[in-house]
DNA sequence: TGTACATCAGTGAACGCGCGTTCACTGATGTAC
DNA sequence: TGTACATCAGTGAACGCGCGTTCACTGATGTAC
């Protein structure tokens, strides 16, 4: 821990032993992700995986926080290039990172977004690293609605009120209304619902070109929560 | 093959074991299902279950038929009591059936929607069953758009005819116009991104009542595709 | 109704395999004087 | 700059385990006459 030169080598170990694991996640998913394999393919013994993660899990966890803050990233990123007052724009730009992501890295959009692995338990610190590419939605629908003034329904709102965990739903939109708020997240189920069934081969036979078919779905989901609508 | 005793004592059999696997399905998922563990739970040796199942895909893909079954049924018997006029009540009672079935078999959803099982294809005569519940939606729209005169936008039917697959579209929903069969389809995915957040743990946090959630979401995805909205 | 035979269900041992994890160890790489 | 020592990275053998699948077999259950 003393020494920056072993600090270096020891954090590109971690870095290579990721990477062949990440490439091991690709033929054979997350249940089959075998330290041993890995090992194997670094060349080494598998028991000197374990001067850089005590088990198998903690590799697991490792791999999912790395996924979850690459697609927090990507995001984060291709939102910041638009206009802050383009609220459009700026929903189109981030759903279109979180397709691009997904596609790119389909077995890492799996390892967080598919069947959670059956006796892993991911530690509370995931949760930041989660929350990354929400936050970016959130914080659109935030600018949006404090910026426009909206005739909410109150009658609406409560029912919303009360579906909504809204103690946690505020921290990342405050000026968001509850029946807002409630229709950014169908929408955000609604992204991964399309991105999920389009990587796990839900869709072969009714879309041809999924590409096309996102931009729609892009400008539908935009319309749902309102955003660019003076009301 | 000849005597029908045999054949239905046969039968119960593979009963039985499909029922000890989707239980083991539960404990461990999809991955982990072990036909040594099953004939073990069974009180029997794993090399008898061979003379039931050639291998341990032949009964995966028997757990996966069964599933979508069983969702097929559980939404067709739903959605049968419903008065054939009322489309939107149709609506409701399919995908309420749907939650309730995913409800109920979390891990049997996790097996046909969530991530697909690395090294197993499904055989194609799985794919009769896995449009079960899909064509109970279709048939709505479809009736929907049969009784309805709709204005449809021609551009517009252009530009989702191109994202569709529309040879396969239109055998399930003849009078469907592209831009409808499309909001459709998003209507689709949005229902099982939904459940999928919700039995994968993605809404904790978010949503604290996901029934009342649940029928606002259905109620947003009915005005969506434009059920019983004279256009 | 009784018997000979064929078909089936299930057994038990064995095959070769891979896994996670531990542990005592050998060298190499740094640190302190 | 040189040496003694501590810390680290990686080895190799071993532990106990579970897996899918095969195969020759024993009984039980039906079938045909």
């Amino acid at each position: 821990m003393e020494s920056p030169k072993r600090a270096a080598t020891r954090a590109a170990s971690v870095e290579r032993i990721k990477a062949t694991a990440r490439a091991q996640l690709a033929c054979g998913g997350a249940a089959a992700l075998s330290l041993r394999e890995v090992a194997r393919e670094m060349d080494q013994t598998s028991s000197a995986l374990y001067r850089y993660f005590a088990n198998r899990d903690e590799l697991l966890t490792a791999l999912i926080v790395d996924a979850y803050n690459d697609l927090g990233v990507c995001t984060e990123t291709a939102e910041r290039k638009i206009d802050r007052g383009d609220l459009r724009s700026r929903w189109r730009a981030a759903c279109r990172a979180i397709r691009q992501w997904a596609h790119a890295h389909p077995h890492e959009y799996a390892l967080i977004f598919g069947t959670p692995i059956p006796g892993y338990e991911a530690p509370a610190f995931t949760v930041a690293a989660a929350t990354r590419a929400t936050g970016v939605i959130a914080r659109i629908l935030n600018d949006d609605c404090a910026q426009t003034t909206r005739k909410t329904n109150e009658r609406d709102d409560d029912e919303a009120a009360r579906a909504l965990e809204m103690s946690g739903v505020q921290v990342l939109m405050p000026d968001v209304p509850a029946s807002v708020a409630l229709r950014g997240l169908f929408a955000w189920t609604q992204i991964f619902g399309f991105l999920s069934f389009e990587l796990f081969g839900h869709l072969e036979g009714s879309i041809r070109r999924g590409d096309d078919a996102f931009e729609k779905l892009i400008e539908q989901t935009s319309h749902q929560v309102g955003l660019g609508v003076e009301q």
